[in-house]
DNA sequence: ATCAAATATTTGGATATCAAACTATCTTGC
DNA sequence: GCAAGATAGTTTGATATCCAAATATTTGAT
C-alpha cells in the first residue's frame, strides 16, 4: 500500500501514545495535560461502569461526608461549579436516598445537604474505587508522586479559577 | 492561623487551593490531574475569549498543518475522537474556510481534508497563543518540565484509551 | 412598608462526547 | 456481472458537563 511521507496516521510502527500525543504536541505541557487527565478519567470511569455510582457523585458525596451539613452555596464554593450545576446532580441524590435536605428554621430560603446513612455507604464504595484507581495512578507515577502532588498544586494555585 | 479539622468551607483564611481543592482529596492524584487540567484549559480558552477561534480548533488545526491531507477517519484516529465527533467541527472549520475537502478520484465515498491559506493562518494564531499559555506554564512548572511531561507521558501510556 | 440582597431553582444555550442507524460507495466472492 | 458485506462519512439520539440569566421566595435594612 502506497504511503505518503507524513501521513502519521498509516505510519507502521506508532504505538498508542504516538496516537494519543501526535508529534506536534510533544512538548507542549497543557496538551499532555488534557490528554492525562482524559485517560485518568475514562479509567475511573470504567472501573464505575458495573456499578451504580456515578463519577460525577465522588466528590460532591466526599466533600458532604466531612462536612456534616452544607447549603448548595456552600458546596457550589467548595467544589467549585456553579451553584446551578449542582441542583440536577442534587436532585438525583436525593432521589436515590443518598442525600437529605434540611430546611434552615431560621431562613426559610435555605436549606442544608447532608449524607444519609445510604449516602456514607455509597461514599464509602466510591472512595474504595477512587483508591483502586488512584494506587494504579500511584502505581505510574512512583517515588515522583508528591512532587507531581505539588506541581499540580502550584498550576491551580497560579492559574486559579480565572 | 488555626484551621478547624473538618470544616472547610466556613474556616476563615481559605485560599484558592482549598478551596478549588479540598482536604478530602489533598492526596488524590486524579483529583489533582481533573482541577489541574481545568484551570489550564480555562486559562487558554480565556485567551481565545476575544479572537474568533475556538479552544477545539487548536488540535484539529495544528495536525492538519503537519499533514498536508487526511481523511476524517484518519485524523479522527490522530486526535483520538470518535469520527462523528469531528463532523460538525469540520463543517464549522469549513464553513470559515479553513478546510478545504477534496474528493478522493479513487474512492468517491472519501475526501482528504487539508488547510486553506487562511486555515495556516489560523494555526498560527492559535499557535501563538497556545505558546503563550504553555509559557505560563512552563514558569510555573520550572525545571521540573521535562520530568512532568515524562510523568504525565507514561501516564497516557499505561492508562491507555481503555 | 418597601426595596435591595441573598438563596435556590428553572430555563436556555453552548460544548463535547460516543453509539447506532443510515446513505452511498467500494470490494469480494461466486 | 451481481449480490453481500465492508467501509466512509453523516445524521440522529443520548449523555454529561458547564454557565448565565431570569424567576420566586425570603430576608433584612431603612
Amino acid at each position: 500500500m502506497p504511503l505518503s511521507e507524513n501521513a502519521a496516521a498509516e505510519t507502521p510502527g506508532r504505538n498508542e501514545i504516538d496516537i494519543l500525543i501526535p508529534d506536534a504536541f510533544r512538548d507542549v505541557l497543557g496538551y499532555h495535560l488534557r490528554v492525562a487527565q482524559e485517560v485518568s478519567f475514562q479509567a475511573f470511569s470504567a472501573m464505575l461502569e458495573k456499578t451504580d455510582l456515578k463519577p460525577g457523585w465522588y466528590s460532591i458525596l466526599t466533600i458532604l461526608s466531612r462536612h456534616e451539613a452544607l447549603t448548595p452555596s456552600e458546596l457550589s464554593k467548595v467544589c467549585g461549579r456553579d451553584r446551578s450545576t449542582l441542583t440536577s446532580t442534587l436532585k438525583g441524590l436525593a432521589i436515590r436516598g443518598l442525600i437529605e435536605r434540611r430546611r434552615n428554621p431560621d431562613d426559610q430560603r435555605s436549606y442544608s445537604v447532608c449524607l444519609t446513612d445510604e449516602g456514607f455507604r455509597m461514599q464509602s464504595r466510591l472512595h474504595a474505587i477512587a483508591q483502586e484507581h488512584d494506587r494504579r495512578l500511584d502505581e505510574i507515577v512512583g517515588k515522583d508522586k508528591d512532587a507531581l502532588l505539588a506541581i499540580l498544586t502550584r498550576i491551580v494555585g497560579s492559574l486559579g479559577r480565572g
